[in-house]
DNA sequence: TTGAAAGCGCTAACAT
DNA sequence: ATGTTAGCGCTTTCAA
């Protein structure tokens, strides 16, 4: 790490507040010492200091990464794009794995408030008491995916869960099915999943279908529960004709236990993911499943977030992305 | 960020000097003064500001991460790992995705360089003569994940490519197997490759097996690559009894090909994967594979770091894990 | 437009 | 064992 500022300014035969000026476009420079500098620079290589300058300016070019499992693909897929996004603005990421674990998630919203970071990324399964309080109090910038944070003045970028749910429904209904179950990842005291379950019921009514409390499934994303729970319906000869799962994962779980019993799907169960990560096209059968753009969703995350940083009057924003429906191969017409 | 060392000092009646010494414990301090000290930190809340730590110590607490891609399952178990065992020790993370893009990983390491991270940890699906002139001229210490390092004095954590490919090929032999194929991730060039050529050759005549050039293929990780290759094989119906694929994504791709094509796995072909990685559990039929300990090669490859990070005079260390064969669902006896 | 100087919060040499 | 002080590399008043 040898070159500094001052090294450039003692080649350039200025001052060091006037290289700063220049790399920063700060104040006004005349050309040719701007030039001078430059040339400087390019001939020492210099680069500032990152941490020299985070010191001053206290604040990082750093965004806090909150998620709960690194090694779930939607995640994965997400944090990809965050992180191409990032390094664009010259932001690094820093990436906090939760593991589901709000505990976690305070420590963690501690730790990067500590660390400075110029805001944080923040992806839940559950928004709840404890960690809502980290997002009230929270002094930096926070964008909230997948979760609507509006309640607490938080910015987010989500989809519409009453209307994917319901379109879905929908979908399965004009395929013939009848038996319709609902698998949610949350539970009822949650936002989405509350939309998932006024949508679910709202689709059935729609087209005349009886609501039945034992057709809506809350599984907090455990797909061993999924998988136990599926088990348990094929041995009551209970399995739904169709069912709308709330992650591709849980989706698969819910197939593995068909297939781990005898059964196939779409034969024996028409069944819907969501998110269209990689692994419902990298399954077999293909998944059909409820497409968001996680790419896009994760750069929208980071340009307002970065926005935020840079506005300290930012006001708090929403951002709801429509969603499509994927067509494979574990539906059926029936 | 208000409570600064100085509040801390003021409020405990001793310098900042002292306060440093209690919360760093590098010199020795009176016990009566120790406690006040803790009080006072206790009462304030008063966490150091990391940046002005790095900015004193010439090196930031973050351990700089590059790997090809976070999206893919065994990277996403090998990252959550890292993170943490690095967060037990009190080190971020930030995270470099490459896409395996030899540009990007150049940049990487010069931009984590700039950062002052403490160290780097470095997954590569390649290395080369570019790269390696990086390995070579960084001056942080640098872990080299499942490649070996010891030619360009860096330390590594990997497996044995030529023990776990020859069980590998003789357990497919054992099983009733003669004509198996090796898809490779790399290319003869890289000593993984090549150590797996070598003991697949040795494998197929210590048992009177013939070698054949065209049952070896190498793909780079590429999985629409593998998939092609498969294809083509069923096309000319020219599919081999076995199969060893190095990594799980990509024998999945192939199996896909085959299940695509009307065929089933093992009934067709007896494939095995590497890795272990989750989706070699959540794949139907599951995958019989050659399993490394990632979450512990992780833990150890952070373990190896931060102890070369802090003795400057640190040997260059090779640490090789042993594999264990996983069977599933995917190989059959013939 | 430019320079001098203060200071961000901390560590570590030096002094006591 | 404890305090004083000089930086670390930078940004930003304030003065010229």
């Amino acid at each position: 790490m040898a070159v500094t500022i001052k090294d450039v300014a003692k080649k350039a035969n200025v001052s060091i507040s006037t290289v700063s000026r220049v790399i920063n476009s700060s104040k006004p420079v005349s050309d040719d010492i701007k030039k001078r500098v430059y040339d400087v620079i390019e001939e020492l290589g210099y680069t500032p200091n990152p941490v020299a300058r985070s010191l001053v300016m206290k604040r990082q070019q750093i965004i806090g990464v909150i998620v709960p499992d690194v090694s779930k693909s939607v995640i994965g897929e997400l944090i990809s794009a965050i992180e191409d996004i990032a390094k664009t603005y010259e932001y690094d990421i820093v990436l906090c794995n939760t593991y589901g674990d709000v505990a976690n998630e305070i420590r963690y919203f501690e730790l990067l408030k500590a660390k400075q970071v110029g805001g944080i990324i923040f992806v839940t399964n559950e928004i709840n008491d404890t960690n809502t309080q980290q997002l009230i109090d929270a002094e930096v910038p926070i964008v909230l995916f997948d979760r609507d944070g509006s309640n607490y003045e938080v910015s987010s970028v989500l989809v519409d869960q009453y209307k994917s749910t319901y379109e879905t429904i929908d979908y399965l209904y004009r395929a013939g099915h009848r038996d319709i179950m609902l698998i949610r990842a949350g539970n009822d005291e949650q936002h989405f999943a509350h939309e998932q379950l006024k949508a679910y019921k709202q689709a059935l009514s729609d087209h005349g279908l009886k609501y039945r409390a034992d057709r809506v499934i809350d599984s907090n994303f455990d797909l061993g529960f999924v998988y136990q729970q599926i088990k348990q319906l094929i041995a009551e000869d209970n399995l739904p004709e169709a069912m709308f799962v709330s992650s591709d994962d849980m989706a698969i779980s819910a197939i593995n236990a068909m297939y781990d019993a005898g059964l196939s799907v779409p034969k024996n169960c028409s069944v819907i993911g969501l998110y269209n990560s990689n692994i419902s096209r990298f399954y077999r059968p293909q998944l059909t499943t409820v497409s968001y753009p996680i790419y896009d969703m994760g750069a929208m995350a980071v340009r307002m977030l970065i926005k935020a940083i840079n506005n300290s009057d930012n006001e708090v924003q929403k951002l709801v992305v429509d969603h499509s429906l994927v067509i494979r191969d574990s539906t059926k017409n029936k």
